[in-house]
DNA sequence: CACCAGATCCTCT
DNA sequence: GAGGATCTGGTGG
């Protein structure tokens, strides 16, 4: 597969985190890692907003954890929760604090490596979880900032193969927060035959 | 400097 | 579905 001819770009990253978040379900998370390619499909992503969201990392303003999310959208903000990484898109222009979380791929290429870096036994529930998602992709908090929208990076996502209809989308509070649980902000891809 | 919350994961029931 | 493991930045004394 000759992924980086299929890269997104950054104009993709340059528009509101709903829309970003939502189009980006059917594309796949691309990670080079040493010459070998880690590909996962996006099928669970999150909205982070700019604006009265106070779940947002940026709600508080920029800080040494948060730096990133201030940066150009298409870069990378990796920030850890307790033992884990997590991994975000940046979306919107410079200085404005959203992202898109990425909740849980579907691993499709060098599925055997992603095994061997989650380091769990069992072959299930490989990257259903943003935790999760680095560790199968091997993404630390080293990756922080990295341009995602570059043709040589070692992280970038590339476009869907397939139309995503609106039908197959299923939307609802994001997970694991606190503050804001009301905001409609989590998408969530099915499959065709098995569409709510 | 101590405390604590937090965009989680895993192993049980 | 609940509870414990476990880490780091932000906040306040």
């Amino acid at each position: 597969m000759l992924w980086k001819s299929k890269i997104i770009p950054r104009t993709f990253y340059d528009r509101s985190p709903v829309e970003v978040t939502k189009e980006l379900l059917g594309t796949f998370l691309v990670r080079k890692l040493n010459g070998q390619y880690l590909v996962g499909k996006i099928i669970e992503t999150e909205a982070y907003l700019s604006e009265g969201d106070a779940a947002a990392h940026g709600f508080k303003g920029k800080s040494s954890r948060n730096k990133s999310l201030y940066g150009e959208p298409g870069h990378a903000y990796v920030h850890t929760l307790r033992q884990y990484s997590l991994l975000d898109i940046v979306t919107e222009k410079s200085s404005i604090p959203s992202s898109v979380l990425i909740r849980t791929i579907e691993p499709t290429e060098s599925i055997e490596k992603m095994k061997q870096l989650r380091n769990y036994p069992k072959g299930k529930h490989l990257a259903d979880g943003p935790g999760k998602v680095c560790m199968a992709l091997g993404i630390t908090k080293t990756m922080d900032g990295i341009d995602m929208a570059d043709k040589d990076s070692i992280l970038f996502v590339c476009r869907k193969q397939e139309k995503v209809l609106p039908n197959q989308i299923i939307t609802s509070g994001r997970i694991g927060i606190s503050k804001a649980k009301e905001l409609e902000l989590r998408f969530r891809l099915v499959s065709k035959n098995k569409q709510k």
